[in-house]
DNA sequence: GCTTGCACTGACAGCGCTGTCAATTTAGAG
DNA sequence: CTCTAAATTGACAGCGCTGTCAGTGCAAGC
């Protein structure tokens, strides 16, 4: 069989059976079953009921071709293993479902991004309405530049700097870090170890900043040999401990810059008998699962990542394109990792 | 402004302006980009060029409504947290991106769709060319069923038994556990704790059929009163963790059926004082990020699934949908949580 | 009564591409 | 050099849907 024939025309219910049963025109149906307007309710009820009963499955590709719309979203990605991501999708598909999009997942790396032509060749095979950028994609600025000249929609979550032609969805990194910070002085702690980012990341700034700035305004003078570097990984949470830990004075309490780092802080606790937190408090950022995986669950700050990717879809379904700043609301979690002062 | 007007059809490029500029067919232009044969040399290069020249974006839809194909697979999952999932999408999405398709993600709730009418609600909205199935959702027997009637094609991701219309893709859970359990026992383990993962799963099932197959082949007595129920989360493998050391005599090693209750039962083991794996060896199982990112890190089984994404987009690619199983292989990874020997 | 406006409906063209099939060219055989 | 088969190409008709625009019919306004 040379031919694969995957298609089904033969038992693909279109407009034109609808139309024959309920003996309207197909325009007609093509209006009921879009909602639009100026249709009587008669009409209406029949040509649904028609729809029901014979079993309608509307053809995206037709519906795409006709009206130059392709019904699907993409939501770009550098890294697979964060379970941002995940809400982040969870959030987008639900906005989709009910208004009967589809999301496409693209894992990419922001490397490879780096030139003109391979950024072109990725967006010349992607057909959709619009993509969601995330971290630390919607920084690409090769990319950036050309979404803007091929005039394509885009949403950058939490991006470095809100400027740009798209609308930006984001949290306060700098507030939630100064209320972690805030936090742990408030159980005592002064001399607070921080493990950054990823370089180039915005939250990997914002949250440096505003834990600096959290010391500053407490008059605690700031000590460069409590912050070490990181990528957000467990590895470089673990490295960053061991390396803190050896400083004297050592401190009393860690602030990583994201969950994975906390939980290597913990993972390196673990190993050299020390306990949170009447050792060493430990916080993280992002509220992830992981945060409450480990032991002791850790106090981090949660933002509504599924709620962020509903938005993001949600923008591209409304068309709505205006370079807005949309900035969603953020909490910090205290959990068993810092609820006791140090001794 | 009524009309959104997201479409830029004003720039697009079609086949027919690259057949004008290469002075041959649409058709033939058609035949180039598709990589079918019988096209010259000379004109295949011709063609080719035009196309970069005027940076040619093929327009999925029209592609799709023509050859009624939609270059869309769907992967349907239940669970979101896992990061099982998006290992899957990165393995899928890069088949796809090979061959011109794209990756469309759809979390359900395996519970929704108990009824039939759920299942066509769902898959009335779907066009794709065909669907990934994780578990739970590849042994829904009213989704199976409808996907048969609907003759749409699937590929089954570890179902529970491989019989039915579709490919099948697994490895050999029970094969693996015995493994796990053999490799407990060779350091000298006995009383080993095993934590159930959700009924109903095949996992779950042959997980502990291993288990239990593997103590009695090396003459050890089954001893109910260690084995607890559980369903794959964290707070389930504390909770077993808590029951099964309760037991006496306890456990000197607990065998959690996935990796998230192995760290559950690491969280009260840290808890209350317990070190692994001195105290109690622990084993996991499918190997994911969190399985490193513990303290100690978990001994598991790790299984590519990457590869069986990438397989599974590959099989509905090229429309190779005969019910055929597919076994991966598997292998046991010792990390720090077992390897010593019981006190 | 006859316009005017509005709610509703349908005819028609065509979105960009591919399958079909027929036409043309080329190569190989005799 | 002719004849047949194979390779190469193109004309054409849609795929299923929606945008456009031109109708209907009917109530309100003069």
């Amino acid at each position: 069989m040379p031919s694969p024939f995957r298609g089904k025309k033969n038992l693909a219910v279109t407009l034109k059976d609808i139309a024959d049963r309920s003996g309207v025109s197909m325009k007609t149906v093509s209006r009921v079953l879009n909602n639009e307007p100026n249709v009587s309710d008669d009409t209406r009820s029949r040509v649904e009921e028609a729809a029901t009963h014979l079993g309608y499955r509307p053809n995206l590709a037709a519906k795409g071709l006709a009206s130059s719309r392709s019904f699907l979203i993409a939501m770009l990605y550098d890294d697979v293993s964060t379970s941002y991501v995940l809400n982040l999708m969870d959030g987008a598909t639900q906005a989709c479902r009910k208004a009967g999009y589809h999301l496409l997942v693209e894992p990419v790396s922001n490397a490879e991004l780096s030139d003109a032509v391979a950024v072109a060749r990725l967006l010349r095979r992607l057909n959709v309405d619009g993509l969601i950028l995330t971290p630390p994609l919607c920084d690409n600025l090769v990319l950036l530049d050309s979404l803007t000249k091929l005039g394509m929609t885009a949403i950058r979550l939490s991006p470095f700097d809100a400027q740009g032609d798209h609308p930006v969805i984001k949290i306060d990194n700098y507030g939630a870090s100064v209320e972690v910070t805030q936090h742990l002085m408030a159980l005592g702690h002064e001399r607070i170890g921080f493990i950054k980012g990823i370089p180039g990341h915005s939250a990997t700034h914002f949250r440096y900043q505003g834990y600096r700035d959290a010391l500053a305004q407490a008059g605690v003078r700031y000590n460069p040999d409590l912050v070490v570097e990181g990528d957000f990984t467990w590895r470089t949470g673990r490295e960053g401990a061991a390396k803190l830990m050896s400083r004297t004075p050592s401190p009393t309490a860690i602030f990583a810059s994201n969950d994975d780092m906390a939980a290597g802080v913990l993972s390196w606790m673990g190993q050299y008998g020390r306990r949170a937190p009447s050792d060493i408090a430990v916080v993280g950022f992002d509220d992830t699962s992981l945060s409450r995986l480990v032991y002791p669950a850790l106090t981090t700050v949660g933002q509504d990542v599924a709620g962020m990717g509903h938005l993001a879809a949600q923008l591209i379904i409304d068309g709505e394109t205006s370079p807005q700043e949309h900035r969603f609301a953020h909490e910090l979690i205290v959990r068993e990792s810092t609820d006791s002062a140090p001794t």
